[in-house]
DNA sequence: GTCTATACTGGGATAGAC
DNA sequence: GTCTATCCCAGTATAGAC
């Protein structure tokens, strides 16, 4: 990652990690201070509100770094080889879109500090995954192989795709606190991923 | 909901209203006493260690509540007929248990909490959908006329199913902050059960 | 068992020198 | 632009009366 040494870089970069393990309101300004390097006065020379300014900076970075989650990249391929490998790598590279400090760390912090964000803040999460969703369903429909009727079908089978995904990034980031992917949750999606396009994989048409 | 009067229980009901609206830092001591009708220092009498305490007790009924998630029914019916409409009963009960207040409070603040909280007692969320997709599981291979092979497929299936609404509760309730279950949500949780359900409903057998 | 009063600490924020 | 020193307030927690 680039260590911008601006020091504004620097106190957003060791409040965004204060804030992901402690908390908003269990940071203080002297532990941001004293981790940046600087002293009590200079915070408020770079951040004139203080404190919340710097979650809505940090918050506002999530937002515009959400870009680097759509660098997913879905091989528009139109054939049915090996789609489920396909959805495989599509989940691997969503996972480690999460991993990269950075992004792991605005998502913790805009879900556990809610209450502090406007809803305009916080949905960058819905619309990550809306997009990689809506791109998910184009590519289904470019595969001719694909049992599906109609767009719609397309649109079905992406949602669900992203929902087994998202159930998995949520109960282990948010809950289980794990960041490590274990195989054995891994192999667990690609059954059900195999399972749901089971029935949908044609070999005929 | 049974309001117990006990300054005690009269404690831990504030207190948990205002954790899962403000934060648990955020909160302080003075606001729960306020909110409680007591003073100062009764609420040392009965939390002789403060504010982490009355949390740990808050988390604790929530973990024994879990089994109120449990009791959504799934009617063992073997026949086919409304499978789809089982399913949205499933979806509505499980909505509905975590729009009771208690629930939905003890919901947020596992969460947003996390940080405070040891493994044993965030992983309750998990533990209490797991157990309800191994009940759908089972009640999926007795219903004969689904098309599945074996119960390793039951499991995928109600691991999906479970991943379809999970998704929803995780972004209505986390990142939207909607408790109102929209038609138009609803209608598209119908639609992915639909799609995931139509191959496998057989009407021969 | 609940109150009032208060001790003590540490929080955010600012003033003003350099 | 960064520092030191400090203000003021709010936080948790306790002491001791009732």
């Amino acid at each position: 990652m680039i260590k911008n040494d601006q020091p504004k870089d620097k106190i957003i970069d060791v409040a965004r990690k204060l804030f992901a393990s402690r908390g908003f309101e269990a940071t203080t300004t002297r532990m941001i201070n004293k981790a940046a390097g600087i002293s009590e006065g200079a915070l408020y020379y770079h951040f004139p509100h203080g404190k919340q300014e710097i979650l809505d900076t940090i918050v506002q970075q999530g937002i515009e770094s959400r870009v680097s989650l759509l660098t997913v990249s879905l091989t528009n391929s139109t054939t049915v080889t090996g789609i489920e490998t396909q959805m495989m790598t599509l989940f691997d590279q969503l996972w480690q879109a999460f991993q990269s400090e950075t992004s792991y760390q605005s998502f913790i912090i805009t879900i556990r500090e809610r209450m502090l964000l406007s809803d305009e803040q916080s949905h960058w999460l819905i619309d990550a995954i809306q997009q990689i969703q809506a791109r998910l369903s184009q590519a289904f429909q470019n595969i001719e192989k694909l049992a599906l009727n109609d767009s719609q079908a397309a649109d079905n089978l992406a949602m669900i795709v992203m929902s087994i995904f998202q159930k998995v990034l949520y109960d282990e980031l948010l809950i289980k606190n794990q960041r490590r992917l274990s195989a054995d949750v891994r192999e667990r999606v690609r059954q059900q991923i195999h399972f749901l396009l089971a029935p949908i994989q044609t070999t005929t048409n």
